[in-house]
DNA sequence: GTAGAACCTCAACTTAAGTTGAGGTCAACG
DNA sequence: CGTTGACCTCAACTTAAGTTGAGGTTCTAC
């Protein structure tokens, strides 16, 4: 089968630091050190500059929004480890980080909204000044049970 | 009208560091830290030594809570700056500030929550890999609109 | 063929929110 | 009165995620 042409000056391309940076909104400096973190890669030409299959792209929007998540660079770089080592990702290979992801997300949300349901109390019942209300609510003044936050851990 | 007798040995004394980091649960390192951010205020005894009102479990209580609704240690200050000088914040005082981070809070889970839903999306139509996706969705890989993310953005 | 833009490395700086350690004082118990 | 634990200050270190700058090279366009 022929292989569909694919004009040299666009598709075809491997990009510079600069154009990455660009089109992908994040600083070349910070390009610089998401490989030294081994989160991407690039080779080098003969002047040593830097050049990236156009596949860095979506590995950086990949880790722009796992940091949207709350995902530490270490963990998306674990997480991008474990894509496959020979072939391209599939669409699997990205939605299965996704779905971690997502996971981690919603259980991040779940997190603040029972934050939000307790700060809802305190407002309604004039918490945080009332002594009355340490007895069922997370404010308290005594750490009943030792120290360490307990009540508010969700 | 007669006050009611409070036990100098429970009530009526002043914390030490040691007490206060027992009893809100935060490293005697963490209340120094607090005091030269001026979160929190002491008097010293004849030996150099902290002492604090009781009134310090509550702002401790506080910071901490604003720490996990996402407040930077900066703001918590602003926030309670803005209490009362004179007397002891009331109810309303605190409600106030409760209410401020509670929306603080709510904006939060709805980025998230946008967040979520287009990861969803994501994980629905295969995308983070199929070209197709990139019409309508945030993982593009050409920043259309110039430099910066902005699909992403809430 | 040369100017200027873009690139290179490496070290140092930044912010947040503390922690750790050294060197020294204070207090409480027996 | 001595020792042990709590406290004091101050400086330096920590982690995350980069940024900034100096000093030097390469690429591109005229």
């Amino acid at each position: 089968m022929a292989m569909k042409r694919i004009d040299p000056e666009d598709w075809g391309k491997e990009l510079t630091v600069g154009e990455v940076a660009r089109r992908s909104g994040v600083a070349v400096s910070a390009l610089h050190f998401y490989e030294t973190r081994g989160l991407i890669r690039s080779h080098r030409n003969r002047g040593n500059q830097r050049r990236y299959p156009r596949e860095v792209l979506r590995r950086v929007a990949v880790i722009k929004v796992a940091q949207r998540v709350g995902v530490p660079l270490a963990s998306i770089k674990a997480a991008l480890d474990s894509l496959p080592d020979g072939r391209s990702p599939t669409a699997a290979d990205w939605a299965r980080l996704s779905r971690i992801w997502r996971d981690e997300l919603d259980a991040r949300i779940g997190q603040l909204q029972r934050l939000r349901d307790q700060l809802d109390g305190c407002i309604g019942c004039g918490c945080l000044s009332i002594k009355a209300c340490r007895l069922r609510n997370p404010w308290d003044e005594l750490a009943e049970h030792g120290p360490g936050a307990h009540l508010l851990e969700p």
